[in-house]
DNA sequence: CTTTGCATGTAAACCGTTACATGATTTT
DNA sequence: AAAATCATGTAACGGTTTACATGCAAAG
């Protein structure tokens, strides 16, 4: 049985708690969205489909105690499968799209204050980044493990990229500075 | 008119003087390829488009020349969409899907030595990407420009990543032999 | 009593990869 | 003569986003 990567997320999900599809959706979006995001479009088939192999299971959602939710769990089985792909030691997927990064390497067909313009405004979304990421860092520390790797690892990562991108805003000041 | 993600780098490619889907890909697979991917599945159904919409003109293909191959131009519409489109200053999109930091995530629940492995899985595939654009340094540099700046970003960038994960495997290493 | 948040879901549209098909030309 | 490379393209599939629809509960 191969998994999407949809189900991966979801599997390790729900093994660190979370019980629902809305649940889920919201850690993503505070964490695992800077590197894996995942639409509700996704989540909720998924779970269904998951449910049908039996890899999660929910009981019939109690009447009449308010919320219409519908808590899962992971069954052995469901346990198993993330275990094997967390283990499989093919090489992970790595993919990125970085428009900003596009723009600069066409760039040559922009006025250099408009090529300044972009480097800062790709900085900015990096230190934007940054800042969100430090938003929730005491909460993730406390909490330690994956998560608080994951976490020092992009706020390291946009750290660096932010302070590669204030580099090269120097040298495309100086360079303009001297064209005059 | 908005131009779609691959439009954009047809246009920019085509700018560059690349002629021929072919030619767009080869260029697209050594370079922007790190940080924006685009298929055969892509380029020809939208080169159509583009020459549809006026954006790009090809002649007909010259009967008995040899190759069958229909080299196209950028139009004055498509310099100038190109230029909007660089000029354009709404935040540029940014998108990662890192599978590697997805199981470092829920690397809870990897034994120690299993998670050291996949955090060295990781570190190795941004040397790897690292020495593949050592690998064109020596020609972008001559070219210099745009693609010379994406060229250095990329380097500095898994170069970094590449540092940052050694450390953590330092910090994996002596957390195990301290747990004996 | 109205807004915000909890909660679940679907349909359409869009994007992108993969695999395949075709055939000419160049190199070995 | 065979293999590699140049060159163009399509069809099927799968993944993803977006927009929408629904309704209850809590808070203001």
């Amino acid at each position: 049985m191969d998994l999407s990567a949809t189900a991966r997320v979801i599997l390790g999900m729900v093994r660190l708690g979370r019980q629902t599809g809305y649940e889920i959706k919201q850690l993503v979006d505070v964490s695992t969205r800077f590197f894996w995001a995942a639409s509700y479009g996704q989540i909720y088939p998924e779970l269904r489909r998951l449910e049908e192999h039996g890899l999660i299971e929910g009981d019939e959602p109690v009447a009449g105690d308010g919320r219409q939710r519908r808590p899962v769990r992971l069954t052995e089985a469901g346990e198993r499968a993330l275990a094997e792909w967390l283990r499989s030691g093919d090489e992970p997927g790595y993919e990125l799209r970085d428009e900003g990064m596009l723009k600069l390497f066409f760039s040559d067909a922009m006025e250099p204050e408009e090529r300044l313009g972009l480097v800062r405004a790709m900085h900015d979304g990096h230190e934007q980044a940054a800042a969100r990421l430090r938003g929730i860092e005491d909460a993730a520390r406390a909490r330690g493990g994956g998560p608080y790797m994951t976490l020092r690892y992009g706020l390291a990562f946009h750290d660096f990229c932010a302070g590669w991108l204030a580099g090269l805003e120097r040298e495309l000041e100086s360079a303009l500075a001297e064209r005059r």
